[in-house]
RNA sequence: UGAGGCGUAGCGCAGUUUGGUAGCGCGCUUGGUUAGGGACCAAGAGGUCGUGGGUUCAAGUCCCGUCGCCUCAACCA
């Protein structure tokens, strides 16, 4: 009976407060364990499975990009930093360094790594010295730590894993045209992969990355409808190759700084994951990615011929590429269906001696939560359409969310409005710092991103003409 | 840093007002019966009550200190 009350609690926070529930579901679907440091978090095998397929989309796509993987060191002289002013300004509060080590107090201290551009600029002006070494293209994966005020688990931690792709080019155009390609990358993996709607543009000045000329967000909304920055694209101009010396000699003889570009997505994607398709059951994964896509549970496990059978189609499936696991441990039917539907497996077989008898299966979906039936015959084939079919249906059902819940707004009066009930406010905007300030002391809400082709007549917050529309959110 | 709250078994908590031999639920172990939506029976294991000091015949409980965590505010590519 216990049971049933931490249940019902756990529904009313679903409604009273959103936080709360997702990190119900991260905990309770034990995908983390806290570090030992604050805000640090130990990733479990079945989190981790999550980011190795992110991994493995991702790097796919880069490669088709020309990008290569490359390893730099996790400590950085603080002085390569002080190199780049606003970087240095934008960075400093939130590093944290090393002072000693051997024993003995270190002449430099150094920083732990909060992103590698230093360090890589460095490396790329020893690496290129020709027209003929551009473009430059290294993506690595790896840990970077921000020291954070406050801290929830995938979305902001002081240690998070990422990928950082960081590119040189001999013009401005080249390098702002691989600015766009990769968030392109980005938001077609984004949607087709992890199954979330996101809108790309650039950033206002207000937001843009310490350091960069122009920075390029996608942003996602969560089932509360707040905003999540699920990866950045930074245009960086001349401005670190200056800092830096990255200078190639061109096909004229002349010696010239490149430009270039950074960008990348962190674990920050899997709690997008979790918040964009979660529900009171816990997590939905969108089967691209989840560690297993199709669990079969026996009925009747003890009765002859089931678990045969069980076995026969797990390896009939796993023949045809599908990740499957057989949980054949002795829990009953009833825990197994609520235990893997907690864990998000997109599809679930039940397989008891009525089926094998009718040669049928019962597959239940994760997204929808429907049951229906298939032939054991042809199985991998019913299941893999099953799978694309539950992917497609999971971006559009976020799409529909999404786009139900953006509003215009032409006053301060109306962002306030729409912002509490937890919409996307596109309104016009004047352009000016102030303009965004005020928004944001007055609704917590912050200029998420500049949204293309569309246009206002005036500013919605001090009425002179507006040169954007933008869009105003509450953010994670 | 300002305000509030919490540290008791792996997890969630009660017990503190009024001091008197450490409790509950879940989980875990063993054996058995079960099995189409979190099964049942029986027997077990597991805690220097965050930590240091004080008061007392006696402290989870009272007093003083200290450490840690959470929420809100502030801060935050």
């Amino acid at each position: 009976m216990a049971k049933e009350n931490q249940f019902v609690e756990q529904i009313a926070d679903i409604e009273t407060d959103f936080p709360q529930w997702y990190t119900d579901v991260v905990l309770k679907t034990k995908l983390v364990d806290y570090g030992p440091v604050k805000g640090t978090m130990v990733i479990r095998p079945y989190g981790y499975a999550i980011w190795e397929n992110i991994q493995r989309e991702l790097d796919g796509r880069f490669k088709k990009q020309g990008v290569q993987n490359a390893y730099f060191p996790l400590l950085i002289p603080m002085s390569f930093f002080t190199k780049e002013a606003e970087h240095v300004e934008g960075f400093a509060p939130e590093v944290a360094v090393v002072t000693h080590a051997g024993g003995e107090k270190l002449a430099e201290p150094l920083a732990i790594r909060p992103t590698s551009e230093t360090i890589i600029g460095t490396m790329m002006a020893k690496w290129i010295q020709s027209y003929r070494d551009l473009p430059m293209k290294v993506n690595q994966w790896c840990n970077v730590m921000r020291w954070e005020k406050t801290t929830r688990p995938f979305l902001r931690t002081s240690e998070f894993l990422w990928q950082e792709g960081h590119t040189a080019h001999a013009t401005a155009e080249e390098a702002e045209a691989e600015t766009l390609t990769m968030l392109g990358v980005y938001k077609e993996f984004v949607e087709n992969c992890l199954a979330i709607p996101v809108i790309t543009g650039k950033k206002t000045e207000k937001e843009r990355f310490a350091g960069a000329v122009a920075t390029y967000t996608m942003e996602a909304m969560m089932h509360d409808g707040k905003s999540l920055q699920s990866g950045t694209s930074h245009y960086m101009g001349q401005n670190f190759a200056k800092a830096f010396d990255i200078q190639y000699l061109g096909n004229e003889g002349s010696l010239q700084h490149a430009y270039t570009t950074s960008w990348g997505v962190s674990t920050r994607l899997i709690g997008a994951v979790i918040m964009t398709h979660g529900d009171e059951r816990g997590l939905v994964l969108p089967p691209v990615v989840a560690p297993t896509q199709c669990v079969i549970v026996p009925i009747a496990a003890r009765k002859g011929g089931v678990i045969e059978a069980c076995e026969a189609l797990k390896a009939q499936l796993e023949e045809a590429g599908i990740r499957v696991t057989l949980d054949a441990s002795d829990n009953s039917p009833g825990w197994k269906f609520n235990e893997w539907e907690m864990k998000g497996v997109p599809l679930r077989i039940e397989l008891g001696p009525r089926d094998i008898e009718a040669g049928k299966m019962l597959l239940a979906r994760r997204d929808t939560l429907e049951k229906s039936e298939a032939a054991l015959e042809n199985a991998a084939a019913s299941v893999k359409e099953m799978l694309v079919e539950i992917q497609k249906n999971m971006l559009e059902k976020a799409r529909a969310h999404r786009d139900n819940r953006i509003v215009y707004a032409d006053d301060m009066a109306g962002i306030l409005a729409a912002v509490e009930k937890g919409n996307f406010v596109k309104a016009g905007w004047c352009g000016c710092r102030a303009c965004e300030d005020k928004v944001k002391e007055e609704t917590a809400a912050t200029s998420r991103v500049i949204v293309e082709g569309e246009s206002k007549e005036t500013c919605a917050v001090c009425g002179k003409p507006a040169k954007n529309v933008i869009i105003y959110a509450r953010a994670y």
